[in-house]
DNA sequence: CAGGCAGTATACCGAGCGGTATACTGGTTG
DNA sequence: CAACCAGTATACCGCTCGGTATACTGCCTG
């Protein structure tokens, strides 16, 4: 394993067990068996290794919701794959994913908001612009496609976290009491 | 004011904008107009005074919780009182519950994480004893109370970020909508 | 073989951290 | 008036923080 590799894996661990700001840049290099020049060398700086972090793991992320955020004609049908999208990568990235709902309502002006901001806001427009689209085929969604965003996200982020806490199976099942009750949550 | 309620005030503030990691304890008493001796003496340490800043403003909120989460056979007249109950309160204390929000996914080994997780196991305490106590009334809702009051939680607090964010307002049209999404996430 | 460069280690920096020892104040109680 | 105590200020503590100057290694390229 490459040094690299190795400081992001430590920092991932250790940033979603203690949290951005408690973790000491030390700790994170001992735990890779490498030494703080090669962090610095490799990502400049702490917030560089945590936007490092966060950002490449999100590529996979964006692909999936770039791939299954299409809308052509059936709201319902999209939605389902976003939600299964979010439950597959929420499951083959735990730790990441973890970490990513830690800092979801981070606060304003900390370094981590920055970090996280950009994905956030980079899934909120996507999330947009399915429920921008059906609107032409859904005429009582108008004008509320940002809520709609949010919402959708917020009742998957929970339902996720219940997961990985151990409430909940992220099952088939699961997938269409989401998509139900957030279609309802719309017509009703 | 007081100084212990000028530190409190200055704490909730700057923990809110940017974490309780970021946050040094000399620029919560500068901000306070206080010196450091005064918040030791009142606090006993920068996690104490995260604790007592938590939990104080907390007995609102459980006092509502403990008021309106009683059942008398009628689900969606408790879940109504209840979700109207938390808008009224993060209306009523928005820097506190965004401060909540924060921390509702705090890495479980941070020490953040220590002073809200008495309140929110208390909270979580109280909604599933709701949906125990509904089970006699709802028999298909048998051994889910766990689920149903992490994601009945999670649903209300995705509404209340939206509206601290301006995605919405906490209307009372809302409070139904809610109420009936969630409602038919059960039923369904 | 010479030059350069990516990567790494040792050792160090100033700054800020959480926390405290000490002494002073002013009001309350005997 | 004496004793006390909650509250506050000055000045300080040891420690850890994020970050770096310097020098060394070994590989790739000329």
């Amino acid at each position: 394993m490459t040094s690299r590799k190795a400081i992001l894996d430590s920092a991932l661990t250790l940033f979603c067990a203690r949290g951005y700001d408690a973790v000491g840049v030390q700790e994170i290099v001992e735990a890779a068996g490498v030494t703080k020049p090669s962090l610095y060398h490799f990502f400049g700086s702490k917030n560089g290794l945590l936007e490092t972090l966060i950002s490449e793991r999100f590529v996979d992320l964006s692909r999936m919701l770039e791939r299954d955020g299409e809308y052509h004609g059936d709201l319902t049908l999209t939605l389902q794959k976003l939600i299964r999208g979010y439950f597959h990568f929420a499951l083959e990235n735990r730790l990441y994913y973890r970490l990513q709902l830690s800092l979801w309502f981070a606060p304003p002006e900390s370094e981590a908001y920055h970090a996280v901001s950009a994905i956030n806001q980079k899934q909120q427009a996507i999330l947009e612009k399915v429920f921008l689209d059906a609107v032409v085929d859904h005429g009582n969604m108008r004008g509320r496609h940002k809520l709609y965003a949010v919402t959708f996200l917020g009742m998957i982020n929970t339902y996720i976290m219940a997961a990985l806490n151990g409430h909940v199976e992220l099952s088939d099942q699961l997938v269409y009491q989401i998509l139900h009750q957030f279609m309802y949550g719309i017509f009703s």
